[in-house]
This record gives C-alpha cells, sequence and structure tokens, in this order.
DNA sequence: AAACTATATCGTAATATTGCAATATAAAAA
DNA sequence: TTTTTATATTGCAATATTACGATATAGTTT
C-alpha cells in the first residue's frame, strides 16, 4: 500500500516517529547544524550554504517547521529561520531517558 | 528524482539521517520499545505484539537490522532478537552532545 | 512604477517506502 | 517422514518522498 498504519499505534510511538522522520535526511541534518552553528538567525544563508536548488530546500524546510524543529519569522522580505529549543529539548529528552539493557543474549 | 543526493553530504550528516530514518515509522518505534522492555531477547512474540502481518513485521525488523539498531541470533528454528546497546548509546550521545541556543530572534 | 531579491508553491518525473498475499526455507514436533 | 512452527523472500499495488524548473508572491531598491 506505502500508507503507513498510524491508528494502530500510540501517540508517543508516532510521534517519535514523525520526529526521526524530519531528521531522516542528511540536507535536513545539514540545516539543523548549520542554525545550530551560526546560532543566531539565518534565511537565505542556508539556500546558498547547501547544494541544492532552492525550492527544494524551501520544501525541507517546510517539513522542519511543520514538525517543529526550526521557526521563522519575517523580516522584510527575507525570513528568519532558527532552531525551536523547547523542541529540540524535547527530542534530546526521548533519547537521554532511556537505558539499554545489558543484554545477555545477542 | 526521488533519490537523495547523499554524496553532497558530509558522512556524519548522512549517518544521522540513516540512523533517523530507522526510527522514522511508529511500528519500528514499538519494537525498540518493547525490546527495551522485555530486556531479554524475543523473536516471534513482536509478530503478536504488533498489529501487521508477518512478513511486514520481518521487514522493518531487517530494516532495524540493517541500520545496526538491534541484533538478532539463531536459536533454534526462532530468532532471537535484541537492542544493540552500542549503536542505542551512540544515537543517544548524537543528541546529548549539541546545545540549543538561546534564540534571540525567533 | 520597474527591476531586483527572497521565498513559496505548483507540477511533474524518478525513486523509495509500506503493506501484504503467496511462497520459500528451515528447524522442531508428531 | 509428515506436519507444524518460525522466519525470510518475492512480487506487486498504493502511496510517499525527493528534486527541480517554472512560476507566483511580496517586500526592497532604484
Amino acid at each position: 500500500m506505502g500508507i503507513t498504519k498510524t491508528d494502530l499505534f500510540t501517540e508517543n510511538q508516532n510521534e517519535i516517529a514523525t520526529l526521526a522522520k524530519a531528521i531522516a535526511h542528511p540536507a535536513r541534518v545539514a540545516i539543523i547544524e548549520y542554525l545550530l552553528k551560526v546560532n543566531a538567525c539565518i534565511c537565505n544563508d542556508i539556500v546558498n550554504e547547501l547544494p541544492l536548488a532552492q525550492p527544494t530546500i524551501s520544501q525541507h524546510l517546510k517539513e522542519l517547521k511543520n514538525a517543529g524543529i526550526i521557526k521563522g519569522n519575517i523580516e522584510g522580505n527575507a525570513i528568519c529561520y532558527c532552531i525551536n529549543e523547547v523542541k529540540f529539548s524535547k527530542i534530546q529528552g526521548l533519547f537521554a531517558s532511556v537505558k539499554a539493557p545489558n543484554n545477555s543474549c545477542c
């Protein structure tokens, strides 16, 4: 079919999967890394930074924004994108809280 | 096109994206959660636990194994799957090490 | 106003993912 | 050895993702 059966899983499982999917592309990882590096908010610089066409990057930015990982503010005719620290911390928390067991079998 | 331009990004960016992609499905999140919960290694139980057909689960398990997140051991006619703690810790480390800035703009 | 700059959206082609029935494989039990 | 149990593989249909040219939108500059 090709459609994920979202309704068969818990809200939490779907949320984790959605967040992971937003990060699941090297261009989006590169955008996140860049925004973390410059610390302040940048916009068109991302287009110049990445080796992809402007519409493609716009699409990736949209996905990151939909997932809540980044925020965008209009500033004149430009747009200022930056990391959403709240969501970012939440993602970190998701992984940090889990303890992997000392497996005795595999 | 539909093909990710892997060669345009760094090895590290691709690695993060690949790991995220492995987690980017609620069924695979559910499998990981289950393996963490039971602590010991289980196999056919996963098929009974999840509301998906056996071939579908087998496919998801394969992807998790390819990503190195889980390991599988043959045990008679059954297979014992469990979390690969090394890889799991690495994923945690990826996120934990990054500090989100105190954004002043967005 | 006209030209320019920055960004988003549309449309579309190429490719990837999801899901499962059918089937294959292989060990265990009868 | 036949049957059962556990798992993987194949093939295929439905849907999603990726990428980008063309174009739209909107603010800025001249």
